[in-house]
RNA sequence: GCGCUCGUAGCUCAACGGAUAGAGCAUCUGACUACGGAUCAGAAGGUUACAGGUUCGAAUCCUGUCGAGCGCGCCA
């Protein structure tokens, strides 16, 4: 029996119950849920139906959940039910109920789910200034993103990965004076960008147009191209890929700013004020509302978001998620008043914050200065410890939280990184099959043998899987995942210690061996999927 | 000054209002004729910044204080 088909199970219980005695019923939640209780002597799973009812149906919580736990003891594939505390139900699955876990682990699939199927997400991440690499914080959010939307997508959601290029406006214009510089010899100029990257990509601009020096438009058009390449690039090397790279440039010159901002006026959601038009941001939660059309006539920023929010809706999406880094939380509002002003639900809007990275060195916070050019990017923390242990310590910790990154110490212990732990039991599990597959060992299906204590960890354990993913697809939270396949990976290394899978060499194949091999492949097929969730490598060899 | 986010073991971080707050690293003690020891068993480490409140139950929700990061342009 699988956690969803207890629940499923307990659900029905309680809606006999309260019909049988009369209560009132209206209460029930769609959904209830069994959980895994932190202490295993309180048994498989756990449930606080009868706490979370007792009020409602005007009963004390103890009694609703005697009354309950005796309905589920009759239950032939739940084996104890018992109540305790104020009013949880402890529930233990029956030992050859517990096989439908594993048989469901072996199918393809397992962990993925329905419940965003048809659901369109749009989901905007990273769009770093093209004015030079990405930073560690850029990296966070590549990580994660990419991690977030795999998930979405195993949960049934449509996901476009995208990343705004802000190549309009006034930062690329210093951009391309500092490339001109730098071409020139020329030290950078005061507002403009220092670092060995500018100089090489100015080198690269001349080596393809030697006359560009005479034709700044010749430098923007190619330089900014090298840069968005090197991005591209970067965040490949890194196991990201986007759908749409979109360029902030292309709604301006095809007049999609100045529809949108036609659009919004029409609608009457803009007012005037010293020349300027305004949009109430405030409304939605900002400290001043916003200039959208300048006195001078020129759209402001916002219109472009504007433009983009709207295209992105016209391209069919139906939940546009961004993911932005704590230093543009004032976005929020904004982006939410943008959605309304166009008459659309702000409720499409669904904006992310994520903490910033901080780089420590020997316990002390190293400040990047990006105008000297000390700044650490994205390929140096890849070249310090490869691609799964950078793409895993950006995801293993809720973006909530500031994160702070010691490249010294990630350097020299390296192979403490969780990531190492959770690859090398997977690894583990591959080494088994390939022996079983040597010795000719095929898997046995009698899950009744697995009554081992470790056996029963493990199974409940892959239970969770499907479950994490949801959590993780609904919270938005893929950290969730890493942290899900550090438990499985304890799980799995403590059963492997305990035992025995394969026959030894003076030893029969029994059919416990048979099951138990059939245990290892379950168990490999979700370390398979829930790294393939978080775009880290399943290597069968370490 | 106002706003947003955060404050958990020595360090890096978990814990969708649930039971005795958990992992890894670091420290100490054990298990090596090992289906791969990049592992396992155990010890030690906490007034969840502080003070109130709500709740059967609070690290989590509310209020205040302290501390940290970030944001407060007709810049982009």
């Amino acid at each position: 029996m699988t956690p969803e088909a207890l629940a499923d199970l307990v659900r029905t219980a309680v809606a006999q119950l309260l019909a049988d005695r009369g209560l009132d019923a209206t209460s029930l939640p769609a959904q209830v849920t069994v959980e895994r209780p932190r202490n295993p002597e309180h048994g498989d799973y756990a449930t606080n139906i009868a706490l979370q009812l007792a009020k409602k149906a005007g009963v004390a919580p103890r009694d609703l959940a005697t009354w309950l736990a005796e309905v589920l003891r009759s239950q032939k594939a739940i084996a104890k039910a018992d109540v305790a505390g104020p009013g949880f139900i402890n529930l233990t699955i029956a030992t050859e109920a517990r096989g439908a876990i594993v048989e469901d682990a072996l199918e393809d699939g397992y962990g993925t789910g329905t419940e965003l199927a048809g659901k369109k997400i749009n989901l905007e991440f990273v769009s770093a200034n093209p004015t030079g690499p990405i930073h560690l914080g850029g990296a966070r959010w590549a990580a994660v993103g990419d991690a977030l939307g795999r998930v979405l997508e195993a949960r049934g959601a449509e996901v476009t990965r995208e990343y705004y290029f802000n190549d309009a406006g006034a930062q690329i214009d210093r951009f391309v004076r500092s490339l001109i510089a730098a071409a020139k010899g020329e030290p950078a100029p005061e507002d403009g960008y220092a670092g060995t990257y500018v100089s090489d990509i100015a080198a690269e601009v001349l080596r393809r147009e030697p006359g560009a020096l005479s034709d700044p438009e010749t430098v923007r058009k190619v330089g900014v191209g090298l840069m968005f390449d090197e991005i591209k690039r970067s965040l490949h090397e890194f196991g990201t890929d986007f759908d749409v790279y979109f360029h902030e440039d292309s709604l301006h010159q095809d007049g999609r700013v100045a529809e949108a901002v036609e659009r919004i006026k029409a609608n009457g959601a803009l007012y005037e004020k010293d020349g300027a038009w305004w949009l109430r941001s405030t409304d939605y939660g900002d400290d001043k509302d916003r200039v959208v059309i300048k006195s001078d006539g020129a759209p402001a920023y916002i219109a472009g978001d504007i433009a983009y929010f709207l295209d992105k809706r016209a391209r069919g999406a139906d939940l546009c998620i961004y993911m932005l880094g704590a230093d543009h939380h004032g976005y929020v509002s904004r982006l939410k008043a943008a959605a309304a002003a166009l008459g659309d639900d702000p409720a499409t809007v669904e904006v992310l914050i994520g903490q910033l990275v901080n780089l420590v060195s020997g316990g002390q916070p190293v400040r990047m200065s990006k105008r000297a050019g000390a700044v650490i990017t994205m390929e140096d923390l890849v070249d310090a410890v490869g691609v799964d242990a950078a793409r895993y310590a950006m995801i293993r910790s809720s973006v909530d939280s500031s994160l702070d990154i010691d490249l010294d110490l990630l350097r020299k212990h390296s192979n403490d990184n969780p990531v190492y732990y959770v690859q090398y039991a997977h690894a583990r599990t591959s080494s088994i099959l390939r022996n079983a597959a040597d010795l000719g060992i095929t898997p046995g299906e009698d899950f009744a043998l697995l009554t081992h204590e470790r056996e029963g960890d493990l199974i409940r354990t892959i239970g969770e899987f499907p479950r994490v993913v949801a959590t993780a697809a609904e919270l938005r939270e893929p950290h969730r995942v890493a942290r899900y396949l550090e438990e499985l990976a304890g799980t799995y290394h403590r059963f492997q210690q305990d035992c025995r899978v394969l026959p030894r060499g003076d030893e029969e194949t029994t059919p416990l061996h048979q099951v138990r091999l059939q245990l290892v492949n379950a168990t490999r097929r979700v370390f398979a999927a829930g790294l393939g969730l978080l775009g880290v490598a399943a290597p069968e060899r370490m």
